[in-house]
DNA sequence: CTGAAAGCGCTTACAG
DNA sequence: CTGAAAGCGCTTACAG
């Protein structure tokens, strides 16, 4: 209305753009999408018009465009330090490189997490990222077959599922020798939990590492949460024989168990040891500082993204198979078994 | 190929779905928009026909509706369990209604917010949820003033942006009462950090607390971060006059501030009382357990997404300058001044 | 209640 | 290097 370009109704148009910047709607096509095929003048005179008009790119309209420049995020709980974390390592590789993600959280639900994989593809997401909720089938029912799909941190049962997880197994043998050094042989595997890949792992590498060297493993179910630990573990010393060392499923576990023996008196790092998982940011500064092993989902989130984005580029499905090692994070709430100091 | 319905390239249209069930193309149209148009014994076929032939729909070429059924959230930091609380809250009133999430990080930086406003608009988001990051102008010259944008947890000097807050200053009113009551009247306020809304009105309820009651208000700035604020916090403890009780930024600042303070062997609770801000997770599971104001990311989040919805529907703005109340938990960390008890 | 036609705002060959 | 034409897979009046 202003200045006779404007439409009384709607957006701002390419039609808009190429009139004014007196050239056919194919070039700016071009244009917007960087192509070279276009003159250095004219292209700098139609993104000129862009900035002058403020036309904004309706990449909805652009149906006929191979990529959408989504891509889904599916976790179970974004509260979760561990997959917030993850989450933004994630978008950081994503949004660098000019796609934008999309979220979707399954609380641990299938079919929750079933429907948004349909409603993701409904968006045309370019490929999906996803730590497969507890219980999940093959992907191979629910995601269209040509949609490049990784899982993160978890994988299900089928094989042909692409997969980017941790060595969690190796990641046990780490605390496992650590402990085992401090004299400790009285070893509770504490918060077996759900039963997807990552709980498995890490409790078969708990078990090989500590059969290994001939000890007994013993385990002390509990809720994934930081009261269930908290109780679990103070139920534990109340055993007829206690053990000296605690190793937990993951930090949130550790912290919540640290609490629970706060709680009875025990001193974290000297009655008894806590090693975690995970390493999240509050690790080093819950007191006893936790010896834990790191995981580092920032950097496995972004390398879940470079593996996407390559993929997308490439048309094909993405590397699968990549497992990163883990590293062992020595504080204070591990120390001496008792009577070894 | 295989029933003569598969195309060879490309995936299933609408048109597809048509043949295959005996209908128009517009026919299908309106049974996937859920319309009551069509007769239920025609829709069942469709869905029918849906379902069998495995079609998604695409959401992309459905150019002409109002609707994406995108929403865009930004936030300045998703590691930040406060920020991932509120997502998650978001998202979780998005989804359950039908709508999907965007997400993007501005890493406080303006330009990158900037940039991820435009990239949401070109995907055509029906509404933005954004926690402004530090230093951020009017979103008047960056969102299409037809976008309805609520702004949560922060805000822009601007007036006419709408605003989903907190009553930081109830809350601060709150923490200082409290303390008050423990006979505490050396209160330092430890974080002064950036300076947006929400830093500058948790101020603002201090001093004004501490005025009201005849108290002379002081200040420790210091960064948002863990070990930044365990070193202010011993530094502080060096002073002249050391303070008796720290209300912190928030609860990173706090659970920081109380790992120093230990790391230089004083009993937080006893020796020195420390409030925190927000109720982060955590916060009952640090030792001792943080005193702190909860300020519900989590429920803001959901309401944020209620505003937002409504207005996408009513084709409005959001409802503006609604605040809503904290609440104190009081922990372990604070008790009656030295002296007092 | 259903269908044929026009249209949305882009992209993609293709001609020059 | 640029433009006219056809097309993408939907939605939207509109006629019946």
């Amino acid at each position: 209305v202003a200045d006779g370009k404007t439409p009384e109704k709607g957006l701002l148009t390419i039609d808009d753009v190429a009139q004014a910047a007196g050239v056919s709607r194919s070039t700016v096509s071009l244009v917007l999408r960087n192509s070279t095929l276009v003159a250095t003048p004219t292209s700098e005179k139609v993104r000129e018009t862009i900035a002058r008009l403020g036309y904004v790119y309706n990449r909805k309209a652009a149906i006929r465009a191979r990529l959408s420049h989504l891509i889904g995020i599916i976790i179970p709980d974004l509260s979760n330090p561990f997959f917030s974390e993850l989450t933004a390592g994630i978008d950081a590789v994503l949004n660098e490189a000019g796609w934008v993600s999309v979220l979707g959280s399954s609380r641990e639900a299938v079919e929750r997490q079933s429907l948004i994989i349909q409603r993701m593809q409904e968006h045309q997401v370019d490929a999906l990222i996803v730590c497969p909720a507890v219980g999940s089938p093959s992907f191979a029912g629910v995601a269209q077959p040509s949609l490049p799909l990784l899982q993160v941190l978890r994988h299900t049962d089928t094989a042909s599922d692409h997969y980017l997880g941790i060595d969690y197994a190796q990641g046990m043998a780490l605390a496992v020798e650590h402990l085992a050094a401090l004299g400790h042989s009285s070893i509770v595997f504490l918060g077996e939990g759900p039963h997807h890949s990552a709980a498995i792992e890490r409790r078969a590498g708990f078990e090989d590492a500590l059969r290994r060297r001939g000890l007994e493993p013993r385990y002390k179910p509990c809720g994934l949460t930081r009261s269930d630990a908290a109780d679990a573990a103070a139920a534990l010393m109340a055993d007829a024989e206690p053990p000296t060392a605690l190793i937990c499923f993951n930090d949130v576990v550790a912290m919540g168990a640290m609490a629970g023996l706060d709680a009875i008196g025990k001193r974290v790092g000297a009655d008894i040891s806590v090693v975690g998982f995970d390493n999240v940011a509050e690790a080093s500064f819950v007191r006893p500082p936790l010896t834990t092993i790191d995981s580092n989902a920032r950097e496995l989130g972004a390398q879940a993204a470079r593996l996407v984005l390559a993929a997308v580029d490439k048309r094909s499905e993405p590397a699968a198979g990549s497992v990163m090692p883990t590293r062992l994070v020595v504080r204070r709430s591990t120390g001496p078994a008792p009577g070894r100091a």
